[in-house]
DNA sequence: GCAGTCGGATAACGCAGGTTATGAAGCAAG
DNA sequence: CTTGCTTCATAACCTGCGTTATCCGACTGC
């Protein structure tokens, strides 16, 4: 498989989880020069306060958008899985906001922004498509926004490891409850806006009521309803189509 | 005034610290028909859940965005002022994923999403100035992550306070430091993830040090430079335009 | 006028989760 | 095999903030 139907299959299947794209929509996507870089875990991709030329899909393993306070402590605000475009705001704003970083080794495919812009200008349901992913974007960061204001600590990380399970079977990445999940508890916590000690004590707590198994560089999910009543979780505001199916009508969305 | 140029003028005058518009642009907003409506504090006017066929734009006083965890505690994710459209995700997301409410008495006006959406599909550089905008919320959803996640109780509300007032100030509503601030400490402590009766602490250490002076229904800022100091604020995350001036260019944002 | 309601202040008490410290297991590089 | 680094686990201790309760003043409606 090329790079560059790498990033068209995955940009393409999240597209299409929502409306069907005409072939040659699906060929623009395609054809979108790429470049495709391999990082380790736990380093920058795009600074906070840079204004850059070019954006990136994240192919395979995980990003996150953080920020820094000014005495060191880290919050992260989103955890980015294969087919997001974490940095899709470059379109229209000019500064980028905050950091994206890799947490887990990934690999991602830089593309010109200005060569998105250009497709968005010529495709406007591709542009409409790329908007109500921003939109489901700010979805997820107010249901964050509430997690780490309003609920302890134990309730806080099942409902994060239910948002990361079912984001990542919408995107075929679940084998019969099991995925990868090469995050340090570090990384959680700062997700969560917990300590990582409390994060460990949290996980053991998890494991011990048999919630979560988590093995080397994989976490397991035995039963992922009983998970989302311990979350309190409820998957509407991650706008996940009913079906995987593509459906034809644009209008009506 | 006429209630239609009302909606026009807070609309325009948002978008245009971006960049300019066309006469026809103009006119395409201060067209849609609208219907204005006059609500008391604490009033819902969407609930989560709700696939509504209209939404509505801020015109005088606040609202607020939030959701309620299964224990009754509530969180608020988003303040919104005047010129805002607090559920623009209408637009391309059938079902509303938070209720949003007055918090103070206030007026907004209503139209058709369906009217709004024809506005974006004929001028796409609406539909430009209408994405850039849900990606500056999101921004602000991000910092709200960070403030709520990562900052104390004190840094925390004189960040919130900083926002808000440089909101306030961008749509032309501070005089000299001082803004209408007809919320209470009950929302506020809700928009932080903290108690009421800790935001009351809070408040008065705030107002000892000489921060904030709160009158009746007024809030002001002596010295905003230090209240951002103290709250660690700055204001790049919500990607206003150094001048007010509308600018020409579109392409270059 | 009075009663009822709401917003705010303050005090007393308790606990969830932060902090610091230490040790062990896994892994990479030499 | 050894050194060093990272991740995780766990214990001891502490504190920022939540909770509950009471009181007061302002406003509204009658």
């Amino acid at each position: 498989m090329s790079n560059t139907t790498q990033l068209g299959k995955l940009l393409i299947l999240k597209l299409e989880s929502v409306f069907a794209l005409t072939e040659e929509e699906r060929r623009a996507l395609y054809d979108l020069p790429i470049q495709v870089v391999t990082l380790k875990a736990n380093q920058d991709i795009v600074c906070i306060g840079d204004c850059p030329l070019q954006s990136f899909v994240v192919l395979k393993g995980f990003a996150s958008s953080y920020k820094l306070t000014p005495d060191g402590h880290r919050q992260i605000m989103a955890l980015h899985i294969p087919g997001d475009i974490p940095d899709l705001q470059t379109l229209y704003l000019k500064r980028i906001d905050c950091s994206i970083a890799s947490i887990s080794p990934c690999t991602v495919g830089f593309f010109q922004v200005e060569d998105l812009r250009r497709v968005c200008e010529r495709y406007p349901r591709l542009s409409a498509a790329f908007w109500r992913d921003t939109l489901v974007g700010a979805s997820i960061l107010r249901e964050w926004v509430l997690n780490v204001g309003r609920r302890d600590s134990y309730t806080r990380i099942a409902h994060l490891l239910c948002e990361f399970s079912v984001r990542l079977e919408a995107v075929g990445l679940v084998e019969s409850g099991t995925f990868e999940f090469s995050i340090t508890q570090a990384n959680l916590a700062d997700a969560t806006g917990l300590s990582a000690v409390h994060m460990s004590r949290a996980l053991k707590a998890l494991r011990s009521k048999g919630l979560i198994q988590s093995r080397r560089m994989s976490l397991t999910v035995p039963d992922l309803k009983r998970l989302m009543e311990v979350g309190e979780f409820d998957s509407h505001y991650l706008h996940l189509e009913k079906s995987a199916t593509a459906r034809v009508s644009v209008a009506a969305q």
